[in-house]
DNA sequence: GAGACGTGGGG
DNA sequence: TCCCCAAGTCT
């Protein structure tokens, strides 16, 4: 049988040696840990991203505001803002929510246990149970896709995801203990994501390749298995930059609800398979050409089309100003409109 | 359970 | 070029 406390001993022992430093991160042992809103704020930035991707939003992030209070006190608009680029944001709408409900019901203090964590805005199973033991030193059971691949392979398993959920956290509850709850969390997600990678893991480097039942296959990599998912739908449609001849931009502020929500954009038709030319305002409207723009479950091309004109129903703003507010999408589809303008 | 929800980097 | 993916959450 699976021999827990000797793979505990050796992937701690590895992350005693290996540990990355991250700028949300305590060193292994430490006895001071990170304070609870580095380690929510980098949690919630980190879902879904890649760590340098995420590490300069983290810095300006808390250079701009020390503690959950600052970052409770911020305009909506600024905080999309600063979130611009970072994609999926829906998590800064609720980053938001989760400042000003810790500030208003807890008093500016994190909760500790889970189940509280847990009801906050944007916290979900994974980053509950990783603030409760990297901030608070818990025993919770922390399973991201790092976590879940290093289960898949140490045990072989033959459940294709999504089906294995449940399996998989079964079997990583089995290493949670007591002692060091923290850095088994991190030590099992360094683990995943610099050695047990997703295509060529580094097994001759592995600490837990003498009980790993995925390499005594001799595929390792096959695992996790995957259900095939849905292909990805391709739409179209126009983006209008109108401009004031004063180098500022017409800009809209999207619905809360649904795709880039409550972010800044450029007016657009609707975006479909035939779209509608339908611009904001009457004017000379020119061609610019098109950008290309792939999301989560379609591609977009955006035919980007643009004029000078007026409007009181735009949000008026510099160029260059606007160019770092807005979704990526939007800033390709400005940059061209400009170039041609 | 399945689909919505971004982006940039690597093989 | 294309496809996969990266520390998920919400509905």
């Amino acid at each position: 049988m699976t021999d827990v406390p000797s793979l505990r001993a050796a992937l701690l022992d590895w992350y005693d040696a290996h540990a990355r430093s991250l700028p949300w991160r305590a060193p292994p042992g430490a006895t001071t840990k990170t304070a609870p809103y580095r380690v929510w704020l980098s949690e919630v930035m980190l879902q879904q991203t890649t760590v340098p991707h995420a590490a300069p939003y983290f810095e300006r992030f808390t250079t701009r505001w020390p503690t959950v209070a600052d970052l409770a006190a911020v305009e909506d608009a600024e905080l999309m803002a600063a979130w611009a680029g970072l994609g999926y944001y829906a998590r800064a709408r609720n980053l938001l929510a989760c400042a000003r409900a810790v500030t208003a019901e807890y008093g500016g203090v994190f909760p500790q246990t889970e189940t509280e964590l847990l009801a906050l805005p944007g916290v979900g199973a994974y980053t509950a149970a990783a603030v409760a033991a990297i901030a608070f030193d818990q025993p919770a059971n922390v399973v991201d896709g790092n976590v879940e691949r290093v289960m898949s392979r140490l045990f072989a398993l033959e459940t294709p995801l999504p089906a294995a959920r449940p399996e998989l956290r079964r079997l990583a509850a089995l290493f949670v203990y007591d002692d060091r709850p923290g850095d088994w969390a991190q030590a099992l997600m360094d683990l995943g994501s610099g050695v047990c990678r997703p295509r060529s893991p580094l097994c001759d480097q592995c600490p837990l390749a003498f009980g790993c039942e995925g390499l005594k296959t001799g595929t390792p990599e096959r695992y996790p298995l995957k259900t095939k998912k849905a292909e990805r739908p391709h739409r179209r449609g126009h983006a209008y930059v109108l401009t004031d001849g004063s180098g500022r931009v017409a800009l809209v502020r999207r619905p809360d609800k649904g795709l880039l929500g409550g972010m800044a954009g450029l007016p657009t038709s609707d975006w479909s398979a035939a779209p509608e030319f339908t611009p904001p305002v009457d004017a000379g409207w020119s061609a610019a050409g098109s950008v290309e723009h792939v999301f989560t479950h379609f591609s977009l091309t955006l035919e980007v089309h643009v004029a000078e004109g007026g409007g009181d129903d735009f949000l008026w703003t510099p160029a260059e100003e606007a160019a770092k507010a807005l979704p990526t999408v939007f800033r390709k589809a400005l940059e061209r409109g400009l170039a041609a303008a």
